[in-house]
DNA sequence: ATGAGAATTGTGAAGGCTAACATTTGGCCG
DNA sequence: CGGCCAAATGTTAGCCTTCACAATTCTCAT
């Protein structure tokens, strides 16, 4: 920085306040400074600028640790929205278990994140977050019913999945749920029970897989000879219960109806195409960012008056196909 | 750290010594400083440490904005990678076009980081690379023929996967390619021309893609009538061409043998199961970060004697599975 | 012209940390 | 029991920005 303003002929401040558009600079400096800049291939020290202001302009996100649809469009999502505000993101993977949920939010913490999204939450994190007393402003993403929760509301998105099976007739079905701990898995499992309530009917034994393929294949050997639908938590394990149900000759959705959860782009290709419940990834990780920022700027404005935490709820959508048809009358 | 010190009773520098494990300092002393950090909840300040180290620890990662698998792997591998090796990536997604690139770039610089992952790279990538007269080390994913690239050989995974339907007797092979300017699009078709010409034979006219599960369905309609086989880019692609062969009932393997490449989770519970081509992803970003590391060192140690780009090469895997059969007789 | 006020630019300090050098403490030998 | 060396700890300075305040220059109305 001093290079450039001895080069431009001026004193170092100008140059940072030309990095920082500062109002009050005649249009020549500004030029001379920047032919400077370019010239010599400056480029402004981030650790420095961030000792001086104490803001690191970073933001952390938690995933888990698999290369699937969901997460990684919300990873996507809040990577774009975070750097079109300025911030970058640190994306740190964690597996579901306590001590590598907590080492990797203290790692997020060390390199003094602003603020923090988790994806995908988990119990666990729940545990580690209280361990940690985070001071950070902190989002989960798809768990709209936390406080400081954001996204799609899951179990509204089951009931909706649900529903379509009722209306089509169907009155023997299962749910083949996500790993417990996954929020997102129980509210999908709540949302699934309180429509089978609402509709005065009694759901089968609850399967559970672990979100992928291979689950869902081995969970039809539970599925019971009575079912005629079947509600999964998730594409994946829909699919890998499709292949088990079509191996074993059963048709889909003439013995068994399928609906699954997400719509992930394979969704509408495998055959049959997959009913499934389509979220809006790409908002959420918008409105996450957004709402971090916000809170941000009133903990700058002043400590008091936080408006708590607003969950923000997106409606999931219906989208069908061909893996569900009406029940055969009895 | 003033606060620390002071609470442990010795000055500043000896905490520091502790939070950087320097050799002589007395059990008791550590103890002391370690018990002060934990009562205060002291954070050391990375931008401080970075100021003064001039080491950041940051690895840009540049992924190609998409969901999906590889691509997605490949980030969570690298991040875990670095991770372990007390850096933190930054990752930032792009589009394909050169100005995306470039500004995607300049952030990751911007940032200081201190060496680049890019992902997944095209043709643009290397463009952008050249205008921004990079000095950080540099890595490319997937593209292990160009300097600095690491990755599964692609053209010698088509090869593989052309092979597999040669032996299976099949002679009227097409290919269904992935987007141009993507390098791993054209050395996966290179590695299928390869093995065609080596077995003397002529490919059918070769089809075109963007990845995605939709264009391999869409290619369908271009597919020529005496086609036995084909050779798809990726599995997604390849799931798309297999829903409009079922559509169009015509029979897979039977009238027309499929092959992916990438062995997506899916990928065995598509029915018929997919033929693929296994990429090791997690070892690829591993030794991405590796070597790095490797280069970063070196550069620290001396600036000359650089090693140059030694490109790393990792074989693919055939997966033999249910979308492949041996060709009709004629 | 001349002074007021705005516009533009400059000076000095500070932010939290580590490196280099300096000092103190403790152990051990003669 | 003094002195010397190694171990342990302390002092000072500086990394590169930005901020607060200060100084200069310019523009006009009088």
């Amino acid at each position: 920085m001093h290079d450039v303003a001895a080069l431009a002929g001026v004193s170092h401040i100008t140059v940072s306040r030309v990095l920082n558009d500062y109002p009050s600079i005649r249009p020549e400096t500004r030029d001379r400074v920047l032919a400077a800049i370019a010239q010599l291939g400056y480029r402004r020290n981030p650790a420095a600028r961030a000792l001086v202001t104490s803001r690191t302009r970073a933001i952390g996100v938690l995933s888990p640790a698999v290369a699937q649809h969901g997460p990684a469009s919300s990873v996507l999502a809040v990577e774009s929205a975070a750097r079109a505000h300025g911030y970058h993101p640190l994306v740190t993977a964690a597996a579901v278990e306590h001590d590598a949920t907590v080492a990797a939010l203290e790692f997020l913490l060390d390199q003094a994140v602003e603020a923090l999204v988790v994806i995908a939450p988990h119990e666990t994190v729940f545990g580690a977050i209280r361990d940690l007393d985070i001071r950070v402003p902190l989002v989960t993403l798809q768990a709209p019913d936390r406080p400081g929760g954001i996204g799609v509301d899951q179990a509204a998105g089951a009931r909706l999945a649900t529903e379509h099976l009722l209306e089509l007739g169907h009155t023997r079905i299962q749910h083949l749920a996500g790993p417990e701990r996954y929020l997102e898995a129980t509210a999908r499992r709540t949302g699934f029970a309180d429509a089978m309530a609402r509709a005065g009917l009694t759901a089968g034994a609850t399967l559970s897989g672990d979100w992928s393929a291979a689950s869902g294949f081995a969970a039809a050997a539970r599925l019971e000879p009575q079912t005629t639908a079947v509600v999964a938590a998730n594409d994946q394990m829909a699919i890998g219960l499709m292949a088990a149900l079509a191996d074993a000759g059963r048709a889909v959705p003439g013995e068994v109806a399928v609906v699954g959860f997400d719509d992930v782009p394979e969704a509408a290709y495998v055959r049959p195409a997959l009913t499934t419940v389509h979220q809006d990834f790409e908002l959420v990780g918008r409105r996450a960012v957004e709402v971090l920022l916000a809170r941000l700027r009133d903990d700058e404005a002043e400590g008091a008056g936080e408006p708590g935490a607003t969950a923000d709820v997106i409606p999931p959508r219906l989208i069908v196909r061909a893996s569900t048809a009406p029940a055969r009358r009895a």
